[in-house]
DNA sequence: CTAAGCCTTACAGCAACTGTAAGGTCAAGA
DNA sequence: TCTTGACCTTACAGTTGCTGTAAGGCTTAG
Protein backbone atom coordinates (compact mmCIF):
# COMPACT_ATOMS: atom_id res chain seq x y z
CA UNK A 1 0.00 0.00 0.00
CA UNK A 2 0.90 3.93 -0.39
CA UNK A 3 2.09 6.28 2.17
CA UNK A 4 -1.56 7.24 2.47
CA UNK A 5 -2.95 4.32 3.00
CA UNK A 6 -0.61 3.94 5.84
CA UNK A 7 -1.17 7.22 7.04
CA UNK A 8 -4.81 6.30 7.30
CA UNK A 9 -4.13 2.73 8.89
CA UNK A 10 -1.99 4.27 11.69
CA UNK A 11 -3.21 7.62 12.69
CA UNK A 12 -0.03 9.02 11.62
CA UNK A 13 0.22 12.06 8.86
CA UNK A 14 2.03 10.59 5.88
CA UNK A 15 4.58 13.95 6.76
CA UNK A 16 5.01 12.16 10.01
CA UNK A 17 6.00 8.79 8.52
CA UNK A 18 8.29 10.05 6.00
CA UNK A 19 9.94 12.10 8.83
CA UNK A 20 10.25 9.10 11.31
CA UNK A 21 11.74 7.79 8.25
CA UNK A 22 14.11 10.78 8.02
CA UNK A 23 15.27 10.00 11.46
CA UNK A 24 15.27 6.39 11.61
CA UNK A 25 13.22 6.03 13.75
CA UNK A 26 11.07 3.86 11.28
CA UNK A 27 13.23 1.94 8.76
CA UNK A 28 12.76 2.74 4.93
CA UNK A 29 10.23 0.71 2.98
CA UNK A 30 11.12 -0.75 -0.47
CA UNK A 31 9.59 1.47 -3.27
CA UNK A 32 7.77 0.91 -6.50
CA UNK A 33 9.08 1.21 -9.77
CA UNK A 34 7.50 4.64 -9.63
CA UNK A 35 9.74 5.23 -6.55
CA UNK A 36 6.42 5.51 -4.09
CA UNK A 37 7.09 3.87 -0.67
CA UNK A 38 5.07 0.49 -0.89
CA UNK A 39 4.41 -0.27 3.28
CA UNK A 40 3.00 -3.76 4.15
CA UNK A 41 0.61 -4.46 7.33
CA UNK A 42 3.42 -5.06 9.38
CA UNK A 43 4.69 -1.72 9.20
CA UNK A 44 0.89 -0.20 10.04
CA UNK A 45 1.75 -2.43 13.28
CA UNK A 46 5.03 -0.35 14.00
CA UNK A 47 3.53 2.52 12.97
CA UNK A 48 0.38 2.15 15.64
CA UNK A 49 2.85 0.95 18.14
CA UNK A 50 4.85 4.71 17.35
CA UNK A 51 1.71 6.79 17.23
CA UNK A 52 0.87 4.96 20.47
CA UNK A 53 3.79 5.41 22.17
CA UNK A 54 3.70 9.17 21.12
CA UNK A 55 0.42 9.58 22.82
CA UNK A 56 1.60 8.10 25.41
CA UNK A 57 4.08 11.24 25.87
CA UNK A 58 7.17 9.27 24.98
CA UNK A 59 9.59 11.35 23.26
CA UNK A 60 11.43 10.05 20.18
CA UNK A 61 13.94 9.02 21.79
CA UNK A 62 12.10 6.46 24.32
CA UNK A 63 10.02 5.71 21.31
CA UNK A 64 13.36 4.32 20.12
CA UNK A 65 14.24 2.36 23.23
CA UNK A 66 10.15 1.14 22.91
CA UNK A 67 10.52 0.61 19.48
CA UNK A 68 14.07 -2.01 20.01
CA UNK A 69 12.11 -3.43 22.99
CA UNK A 70 9.18 -4.08 20.59
CA UNK A 71 11.09 -5.87 18.44
CA UNK A 72 12.97 -7.54 20.28
CA UNK A 73 11.91 -11.20 21.08
CA UNK A 74 14.54 -11.76 23.84
CA UNK A 75 13.38 -8.77 25.65
CA UNK A 76 12.34 -8.83 29.09
CA UNK A 77 8.98 -7.62 30.14
CA UNK A 78 10.81 -5.37 33.15
CA UNK A 79 12.98 -3.51 30.76
CA UNK A 80 9.66 -1.87 29.29
CA UNK A 81 8.29 -1.99 32.67
CA UNK A 82 11.14 0.45 33.90
CA UNK A 83 10.84 2.40 30.89
CA UNK A 84 6.89 2.89 31.39
CA UNK A 85 7.45 3.46 34.99
CA UNK A 86 9.53 6.28 34.79
CA UNK A 87 7.68 8.05 32.01
CA UNK A 88 4.70 7.72 34.78
CA UNK A 89 6.95 9.25 37.28
CA UNK A 90 7.80 11.82 34.27
CA UNK A 91 4.07 12.60 34.51
CA UNK A 92 3.38 13.03 37.93
CA UNK A 93 6.31 15.62 38.02
CA UNK A 94 5.09 17.51 35.46
CA UNK A 95 0.78 17.11 36.86
CA UNK A 96 2.42 18.21 40.41
CA UNK A 97 4.27 21.59 38.46
CA UNK A 98 1.29 22.23 36.67
CA UNK A 99 -0.77 22.15 39.94
CA UNK A 100 1.55 24.61 41.52
CA UNK A 101 1.38 26.70 38.52
CA UNK A 102 -2.72 26.69 38.86
CA UNK A 103 -3.25 27.04 42.64
CA UNK A 104 -0.78 30.26 41.47
CA UNK A 105 -2.71 31.57 38.86
CA UNK A 106 -5.83 31.09 40.65
CA UNK A 107 -5.01 33.34 43.39
CA UNK A 108 -3.66 35.94 40.93
CA UNK A 109 -7.75 35.90 39.38
CA UNK A 110 -8.82 35.73 42.70
CA UNK A 111 -7.05 38.59 44.19
CA UNK A 112 -7.60 41.07 40.94
CA UNK A 113 -10.53 43.37 41.50
CA UNK A 114 -12.10 42.95 37.94
CA UNK A 115 -13.79 45.94 37.37
CA UNK A 116 -12.62 49.36 35.14
CA UNK A 117 -9.75 50.26 37.60
CA UNK A 118 -6.47 50.59 36.73
CA UNK A 119 -4.91 49.30 39.93
CA UNK A 120 -5.04 44.97 39.51
CA UNK A 121 -3.33 42.97 41.88
CA UNK A 122 -1.86 40.44 39.40
CA UNK A 123 0.15 43.33 37.55
CA UNK A 124 1.78 44.25 40.84
CA UNK A 125 2.23 40.74 41.68
CA UNK A 126 3.60 39.78 38.04
CA UNK A 127 6.31 43.27 38.56
CA UNK A 128 7.48 41.72 41.65
CA UNK A 129 10.90 41.55 41.85
CA UNK A 130 11.86 37.95 43.60
CA UNK A 131 15.03 37.56 42.57
CA UNK A 132 16.25 41.37 43.27
CA UNK A 133 17.45 41.51 46.89
CA UNK A 134 19.14 44.68 46.41
CA UNK A 135 19.56 47.36 43.89
CA UNK A 136 22.53 47.40 41.77
CA UNK A 137 24.96 50.65 41.43
CA UNK A 138 25.67 51.65 38.07
CA UNK A 139 29.02 50.35 36.46
CA UNK A 140 29.36 53.81 35.45
CA UNK A 141 27.78 56.50 36.70
CA UNK B 1 24.07 48.65 34.95
CA UNK B 2 25.81 45.70 32.17
CA UNK B 3 23.54 42.87 31.01
CA UNK B 4 24.83 40.63 33.41
CA UNK B 5 23.81 42.90 36.42
CA UNK B 6 20.49 42.85 34.54
CA UNK B 7 20.42 39.21 34.08
CA UNK B 8 21.31 38.53 37.83
CA UNK B 9 18.69 41.02 39.08
CA UNK B 10 15.74 39.89 36.94
CA UNK B 11 16.48 36.14 37.02
CA UNK B 12 16.81 35.86 33.04
CA UNK B 13 19.43 34.60 31.52
CA UNK B 14 21.42 37.93 29.51
CA UNK B 15 21.06 35.70 26.53
CA UNK B 16 17.24 35.60 26.87
CA UNK B 17 17.31 39.42 27.45
CA UNK B 18 19.19 40.12 24.13
CA UNK B 19 16.37 37.16 22.54
CA UNK B 20 13.56 39.45 24.21
CA UNK B 21 15.08 42.35 22.58
CA UNK B 22 15.75 40.73 19.18
CA UNK B 23 11.51 40.13 19.02
CA UNK B 24 10.88 43.35 20.04
CA UNK B 25 9.22 42.18 23.29
CA UNK B 26 11.59 44.14 25.11
CA UNK B 27 12.64 47.70 24.25
CA UNK B 28 16.51 47.92 23.53
CA UNK B 29 17.85 49.73 25.81
CA UNK B 30 20.55 52.58 25.35
CA UNK B 31 24.15 51.85 24.58
CA UNK B 32 27.30 52.60 26.51
CA UNK B 33 30.20 54.61 24.27
CA UNK B 34 31.99 50.95 23.89
CA UNK B 35 29.08 49.43 22.59
CA UNK B 36 27.73 47.85 25.87
CA UNK B 37 24.08 47.84 26.55
CA UNK B 38 22.76 49.76 29.41
CA UNK B 39 20.01 48.77 31.89
CA UNK B 40 18.00 51.12 34.44
CA UNK B 41 16.45 49.95 37.39
CA UNK B 42 12.99 50.46 35.67
CA UNK B 43 14.17 47.89 33.14
CA UNK B 44 14.58 45.41 35.75
CA UNK B 45 10.95 45.42 36.72
CA UNK B 46 9.97 45.20 33.48
CA UNK B 47 12.38 42.06 33.19
CA UNK B 48 11.44 40.25 36.38
CA UNK B 49 7.31 40.94 35.13
CA UNK B 50 8.37 39.19 31.75
CA UNK B 51 10.30 36.44 33.98
CA UNK B 52 7.10 35.99 36.58
CA UNK B 53 4.92 35.79 33.45
CA UNK B 54 6.43 33.53 31.71
CA UNK B 55 6.87 30.87 34.46
CA UNK B 56 2.95 31.55 34.66
CA UNK B 57 2.78 30.13 31.41
CA UNK B 58 2.13 32.94 29.79
CA UNK B 59 3.41 32.53 26.08
CA UNK B 60 5.46 35.22 24.23
CA UNK B 61 2.22 36.63 22.59
CA UNK B 62 0.67 36.67 25.99
CA UNK B 63 3.36 38.39 27.91
CA UNK B 64 3.09 41.26 24.97
CA UNK B 65 -0.74 41.63 26.04
CA UNK B 66 0.03 41.88 29.90
CA UNK B 67 3.25 43.63 29.17
CA UNK B 68 0.89 46.33 27.41
CA UNK B 69 -1.04 46.27 30.43
CA UNK B 70 1.18 46.52 32.61
CA UNK B 71 2.89 49.89 30.81
CA UNK B 72 -0.54 51.41 30.21
CA UNK B 73 -1.59 53.10 33.43
CA UNK B 74 -5.37 53.45 31.47
CA UNK B 75 -5.89 50.01 31.66
CA UNK B 76 -8.97 48.38 33.32
CA UNK B 77 -7.67 45.40 36.12
CA UNK B 78 -10.76 43.49 33.79
CA UNK B 79 -9.00 42.99 31.19
CA UNK B 80 -6.16 41.65 33.11
CA UNK B 81 -8.29 39.51 34.69
CA UNK B 82 -9.70 38.39 31.33
CA UNK B 83 -6.21 37.28 30.27
CA UNK B 84 -5.24 35.47 33.42
CA UNK B 85 -8.99 33.28 33.59
CA UNK B 86 -8.40 32.50 29.78
CA UNK B 87 -4.59 30.80 31.21
CA UNK B 88 -6.10 29.26 34.41
CA UNK B 89 -8.69 27.32 32.24
CA UNK B 90 -6.12 26.62 29.51
CA UNK B 91 -3.61 25.02 32.42
CA UNK B 92 -6.63 23.36 34.18
CA UNK B 93 -7.53 21.80 30.69
CA UNK B 94 -3.66 20.87 30.31
CA UNK B 95 -3.50 19.45 34.00
CA UNK B 96 -7.04 17.35 33.10
CA UNK B 97 -5.08 15.78 29.88
CA UNK B 98 -2.45 14.64 31.38
CA UNK B 99 -4.06 13.24 34.57
CA UNK B 100 -6.08 11.12 31.56
CA UNK B 101 -2.62 9.90 30.39
CA UNK B 102 -1.17 9.25 33.69
CA UNK B 103 -3.81 7.00 34.01
CA UNK B 104 -3.89 5.19 31.00
CA UNK B 105 -0.09 4.66 32.14
CA UNK B 106 -0.44 3.93 35.20
CA UNK B 107 -2.52 1.21 34.14
CA UNK B 108 -0.32 0.19 31.64
CA UNK B 109 2.46 -0.46 34.41
CA UNK B 110 -0.04 -2.05 36.41
CA UNK B 111 -0.48 -4.55 33.51
CA UNK B 112 2.78 -5.65 32.95
CA UNK B 113 4.47 -8.68 34.61
CA UNK B 114 7.47 -6.97 35.54
CA UNK B 115 9.70 -10.00 35.18
CA UNK B 116 12.21 -11.62 33.27
CA UNK B 117 9.61 -12.94 30.16
CA UNK B 118 9.44 -11.21 26.89
CA UNK B 119 5.73 -10.69 27.00
CA UNK B 120 4.33 -7.55 28.01
CA UNK B 121 0.92 -6.38 27.97
CA UNK B 122 2.52 -2.85 27.61
CA UNK B 123 3.67 -3.59 24.35
CA UNK B 124 0.70 -5.31 23.47
CA UNK B 125 -1.26 -2.42 24.46
CA UNK B 126 1.13 -0.24 22.65
CA UNK B 127 1.01 -2.24 19.08
CA UNK B 128 -2.64 -2.59 19.38
CA UNK B 129 -4.11 -0.69 15.76
CA UNK B 130 -7.15 1.60 17.45
CA UNK B 131 -7.09 3.70 13.87
CA UNK B 132 -7.27 0.13 11.53
CA UNK B 133 -10.74 -1.19 11.16
CA UNK B 134 -9.43 -3.38 8.27
CA UNK B 135 -6.99 -4.62 6.56
CA UNK B 136 -6.59 -2.20 2.95
CA UNK B 137 -5.67 -4.31 0.16
CA UNK B 138 -2.12 -3.28 -1.80
CA UNK B 139 -2.83 -0.87 -4.31
CA UNK B 140 -0.80 -3.54 -6.63
CA UNK B 141 -0.34 -7.09 -5.63
C1' DC C 1 -5.98 15.78 -23.38
C1' DT C 2 -6.55 17.43 -19.19
C1' DA C 3 -7.64 17.77 -14.45
C1' DA C 4 -7.51 15.92 -9.95
C1' DG C 5 -5.23 13.58 -6.80
C1' DC C 6 -1.70 11.04 -5.63
C1' DC C 7 3.54 10.78 -4.95
C1' DT C 8 8.56 12.62 -4.61
C1' DT C 9 12.34 15.82 -2.67
C1' DA C 10 14.11 19.82 -0.47
C1' DC C 11 13.88 23.65 2.15
C1' DA C 12 11.70 26.93 5.54
C1' DG C 13 9.24 27.82 9.70
C1' DC C 14 7.15 27.20 14.37
C1' DA C 15 8.35 28.29 20.02
C1' DA C 16 11.45 29.92 22.95
C1' DC C 17 15.28 29.73 23.62
C1' DT C 18 20.48 27.75 23.98
C1' DG C 19 25.11 26.90 22.17
C1' DT C 20 29.06 28.23 19.62
C1' DA C 21 32.32 30.97 17.14
C1' DA C 22 34.91 34.93 16.45
C1' DG C 23 36.10 38.97 17.98
C1' DG C 24 36.18 43.67 20.90
C1' DT C 25 36.71 45.74 25.83
C1' DC C 26 38.19 46.30 30.42
C1' DA C 27 40.27 45.83 35.06
C1' DA C 28 43.67 43.59 37.87
C1' DG C 29 48.05 41.54 38.69
C1' DA C 30 53.24 40.36 37.58
C1' DT D 1 53.72 46.97 29.83
C1' DC D 2 51.89 42.70 29.05
C1' DT D 3 48.78 39.34 29.87
C1' DT D 4 45.04 36.92 31.76
C1' DG D 5 40.36 36.40 32.54
C1' DA D 6 35.94 38.08 32.66
C1' DC D 7 33.09 40.64 30.47
C1' DC D 8 30.65 42.31 26.13
C1' DT D 9 29.23 42.24 20.97
C1' DT D 10 27.13 39.96 16.65
C1' DA D 11 25.77 36.20 13.80
C1' DC D 12 24.57 31.81 12.88
C1' DA D 13 23.34 26.96 14.03
C1' DG D 14 20.93 23.66 16.83
C1' DT D 15 17.16 22.01 19.82
C1' DT D 16 12.10 19.05 19.46
C1' DG D 17 8.70 17.15 16.64
C1' DC D 18 6.80 18.07 13.49
C1' DT D 19 4.10 21.16 9.65
C1' DG D 20 3.89 24.11 5.47
C1' DT D 21 5.26 25.17 0.93
C1' DA D 22 7.28 24.83 -3.55
C1' DA D 23 8.26 22.47 -7.62
C1' DG D 24 7.86 18.74 -10.04
C1' DG D 25 6.60 13.59 -11.52
C1' DC D 26 2.94 9.72 -11.74
C1' DT D 27 -1.73 7.88 -12.31
C1' DT D 28 -6.33 7.52 -13.34
C1' DA D 29 -10.95 9.06 -14.77
C1' DG D 30 -13.61 11.59 -17.93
Amino acid sequence: MNISDAAKLSGLPAKTIRYYESIDLFGAPRRAANGYRRYENTDIQTLCFLRQARQFGFNIGQCRLLLGLYKNPQRRSTEVHQLVSDKLKEVDAHIRELGETRDLLARLVGACANDEDAECAIIDTLAGQQEQSQVVEESKP
